[in-house]
DNA sequence: CATATCTCAGATATACTGATATTT
DNA sequence: CAAATATCAGTATATCTGAGATAT
């Protein structure tokens, strides 16, 4: 963000798309405010976690682990959870791993899964780095609390749309 | 998305976050609400442009030339607006030049600038695969104009706060 | 035997840092 | 000489595909 652009470039692409029916170019603008935004977001959140030599990604697998019950969680379960290959979470893993934050057990009765368990050291890890991430969070997003609300209820009709949770 | 979710995972975020004051917790859901939109969109536009061998990255260079007068621009302002690094708009100007859509032009005064021309085929491209991202952005966001509208006006003033561009 | 779970190897893509060359 | 521009080498990260090992 080292310049701010001297206009809004999504309201530029929306004079761009002049030529097409409004509904498309009220999507193509919505899908662009959200891609934006969530640069915007990731970047500033990124940052905040560099600290504990967090990424967003990593940091999302602690979060979910200190959600759970006694800290413990299929890997399978944390890949449905956040929407990423078995692949991916097997490597988020390891490096969560190598920096101590959880550590891999059995699973107690199913031997084909396997349990990440979050150490005293991730809990920690992840309380502090939470603080960081709020900061980050509410600075980045001035908005009111009705915005939020308004925000939130809209992105939870597209994600149902597109099946992100049952109904 | 191979398996909903049989909750709202960003709901049950909201109730793990319940010690935290009201302003956290919404910020925090707006934020993981963004987040997640956009992974979800990510990965719809990602397949609709992949019959073109393009990704989302990709295909904003070429849809930014398009935009732009006689289909030239310098590279440092690709990735301005892009709010991209020097060496990563270098990358995807490489990758788009192999692929045909563009070349690298000198620019005809300041000989530090390097130029991307769209050429005839990634005009074409262009034209084809948005017709493709608009009909993929269309359905997953199964939100009214309404819905459209407010979405873009709240991440407009969350992009104005974040500097994104000039007030 | 089919399915489920995880891991690994290999590939691709994005995007950064830091250094360098060229030009203004 | 300072600033701007682009490139390059190197690194980190994330993500997938496809193959496999093991277990249910």
């Amino acid at each position: 963000m080292v310049r701010p652009l001297p206009f809004d470039p999504i309201e530029e692409a929306g004079r761009q798309w002049e030529a097409k029916a409004w509904d498309q170019v009220g999507a193509m603008q919505a899908a662009t405010s959200i891609m934006r935004a969530q640069q915007i977001v990731l970047a500033r959140v990124d940052e905040a976690l560099r600290p504990w030599s967090l990424t967003f990604a990593r940091y999302e697998v602690l979060v979910l682990l200190t959600f759970a019950k006694e800290g413990v969680l299929p890997l399978g379960k944390m890949g449905d959870r956040l929407m990423l290959h078995q692949a991916s979470i097997t490597n988020l893993v390891d490096r969560l791993e190598q920096q101590g934050h959880l550590r891999r057990v059995p699973h107690p009765t199913d031997r084909r899964t396997t349990l990440a368990e979050l150490t005293p050291a991730g809990r920690a890890t992840a309380a502090e780095a939470t603080e960081a991430v709020v900061a980050a969070t509410i600075g980045v997003a001035e908005l009111t609390g009705r915005d939020q609300r308004d925000l939130h209820r809209i992105l939870r009709k597209l994600r149902a749309g597109a099946a992100d949770f049952a109904p």
